[in-house]
DNA sequence: GTTGCGACTGAATCGGCATTCATTATGTAG
DNA sequence: CTACATAATGAATGCCGATTCAGTCGCAAC
């Protein structure tokens, strides 16, 4: 009867080696050795390694996820919401520096986070996104011929990539002031008003 | 005296295995053999596979880069050239689908895209992206305050995640027609005109 | 104190594939 | 034709670390 708490433990401590040294080059034995305990423990709570990062991964981005809705379920309307939902992506990430690292530079080993085991999770993230726009759509405060798959890809990737760049600069300046910066830039765009 | 020749021919039968296996199950037996030599071949010509990768990547991202670069000096004023540079990172991505496969998802394993070997390659081309912005504000067709790192790193987001999508996706609809959509949402904007 | 049982251990195994290098082919010059 | 140089070959090597599993531990029941 594996404990639930030693499942757990493994996670926390792959997060800390795989920021540290890349997935590929940590070995099970390391993640064993900064969890506190034998390399053939693993085995007892995953399948492989490839299994540690899935699950890893699976569990981190469902638990942003819901966070996410939990908090824009809160707000009063879309362009709340909106903003809303930025700030917290970049909250969310720069609260956990180790995890930070993981999801923007590990997780994307070749097709493990769009495509494969962690796409559902990351398509509902899509989904969370364009219901905020469709809802601005529908209620007046966005452009009413909004393309929004495109818009949503759009947005997701320009988070994606200020998170990316903090991650890989010296995270010396707060990811989160960035995010007001973002959401005028969508919501405006770039051009002087006339 | 290796032939120039066989570089590429290396670099290319790579290019389609890469697409077709992806890096880390592509055997160097696999590239030897596509493109017709003997596997011992290979290591006249490249150090290891890894260097492959980072030298094919290299040579594309750079030549990517210099066609951008030569396309928007021919367009009138900012405004073009942001268009142009839009409609363009896309175009070469279809015109190229194994290239676009290998760019998209093989790329960014661990380091290497961003960080290591062709940073200065994807840095060259924030710096491309920038001073399109940077000319935009001081003609005044772009806001004055502009924040133009954040808008440089969330149009290259906003592209990159595109190209992901419809990589991913079964490349059914055509990329670049998304181009002039993703224009209008960065100029315009998400809101609705008062 | 002895038996049983699940959790845990970690040294030994084993397979896969990048890399090497002795050998062969191709080519050129005298 | 012979001698030398350079390019190409591909079978054999060697490494590395994920995975396994025979054995130990801790503990509860009787």
């Amino acid at each position: 009867m594996p404990e639930p708490d030693k499942h757990q433990q493994i996670i926390d401590a792959a997060v800390r080696v795989f920021a540290r040294r890349g997935y590929h080059s940590a070995r099970v034995a390391d993640i064993a050795h900064e969890a506190g305990i034998a390399s053939g423990t693993i085995y007892l709570y995953f399948e492989t390694k490839g299994d540690i990062l899935v699950t890893l991964f699976r569990e981190k981005i469902g638990g942003f996820v819901a966070d996410v809705r939990k908090a824009i379920a809160g707000e009063p309307d879309a362009l709340a919401k909106l903003r809303r939902l930025i700030r917290l992506h970049f909250q969310i990430l720069e609260r956990d520096p180790a995890l930070a690292e993981v999801i923007q530079v590990e997780l994307r080993q070749g097709q493990k986070f769009f495509r494969g085991a962690s796409s559902a999770e990351v398509g509902d993230y899509f989904n969370v996104i364009a219901s905020v726009l469709e809802e601005g759509v529908a209620s007046g405060v966005f452009r009413h011929d909004l393309p929004v798959k495109t818009a949503t890809r759009a947005l997701f990737g320009a988070m994606d990539q200020m998170a990316t760049s903090w991650v890989l600069g010296k995270r010396t300046y707060k990811l989160a002031d960035a995010a007001d910066a973002l959401g005028d830039m969508f919501l405006l765009g770039l051009a002087a008003k006339p």
